[in-house]
DNA sequence: GTCTATACCGCGATAGAC
DNA sequence: GTCTATCGCGGTATAGAC
């Protein structure tokens, strides 16, 4: 069902309308507001328009998330340090509350099963966990980490640190979740290759 | 409305009962089936009968939450190892998965600052904040980590961490939180102090 | 104080007409 | 591809019985 449309140019176009305004509206009155009827009224359809779309609201928030992980993605390649990398990302992300707050909703609600972004977000922290771990290793291997560190179980923890930092940055937005990852990022570099650590940067 | 009868014998026990069974339907049924429906009649009360012990569903739930932060509480003063504080309060709650379930989806709900148990969470976070930067100070005190270290930044980073590591635990109950929490630790402890670093513990 | 009945609102979703 | 109509559900508010 959510499927219709997507190789004809009015109903992309439609797609990418709605998806736009779905996230401002989550930015500007938060993600309770951004329910099906108050998307479809923004952008002039019915509530069975705008679920001709994408089948369900369900689909509508994964499909934001997945652009955004793309996003992440690709302006991932741009930064060599990996000191640098998750700060980056944080910086990006406390541009746009509204992504974040959908995030971490998003993703607690799907932790039940039966949810149908489920299967998604299960993937994807499984997919992040391992390409942590593999830039942890690559860091061993470059001697910035201690070989004897468990490169696996620090993948999965920097992505923790990542989502627990984002809510609750939520809760208060003058709250520095730079300065935390980086204070991490400090205690995993060994300090023979970080000798000038700073938290602010 | 929340405070009615909470000094009567029949208020009390109907408050204790209805607190118990909500848990139990969270832990066998997922939060999504903790209705105010389900849960009155699994207490064989009507809707408004339920609602008139706690006024709201928010506040049932942020009373289960404060009993549970309490226990834990009470157990961390028997803990005298800081390295064994978060590791155990982690194994503690993987046998609770309901409670956890609850927490997680609850605390990103009300990052909503128009949510009933914003201010509940706000308050809770900031304290744990200072609580963990406080245990941190007192390790580097005591020479267990390194005077560098920002201490308010890894108080936030460890609170991050036990949320975060959570919520992949619910998406994969095979996830060892442990172990990334214990990677952590021994990253941020001096190796003079942890010779013998195990992640397994 | 404890509790029931009722009535109401907004939500997501579906069926079927156009 | 879009609409109207309708459904079931969760949460809330009020009146009033015991």
């Amino acid at each position: 069902m959510a499927r219709t449309g997507r190789n004809y140019p009015k109903g992309l176009a439609r797609r990418e309308e709605i998806l736009e305004v779905a996230l401002r509206i989550v930015a500007e009155r938060g993600y309770n507001a951004a329910t099906i009827r108050e998307l479809a009224e923004a952008v002039s359809l019915s509530k069975t328009g705008l679920l001709h779309h994408f089948g369900t609201k369900e689909e509508l928030f994964a499909e934001i998330l997945r652009r955004r992980d793309q996003r992440d993605i690709e302006s991932v390649q741009s930064v060599g340090d990996a000191r640098e990398l998750l700060s980056q990302i944080l910086a990006h992300n406390a541009d746009v509350p509204g992504l974040v707050q959908l995030y971490s909703r998003f993703s607690a609600e799907a932790s039940d099963p039966d949810h149908r972004a489920h299967e998604y977000f299960a993937e994807r922290y499984e997919r992040n966990r391992v390409d942590l771990a593999t830039m942890v290793r690559a860091l061993q291997e470059e001697g910035h980490v201690t070989p004897a560190a468990d490169a696996d179980a620090l993948g999965a923890l920097l992505l923790a640190a990542m989502d627990g930092l984002q809510l609750q940055w939520l809760y208060d937005k003058s709250f520095d979740m730079r300065r935390s990852i980086s204070a991490l990022m400090s205690a995993l570099l060994e300090p023979r290759d970080a000798p000038e650590a700073e938290q602010g940067a």
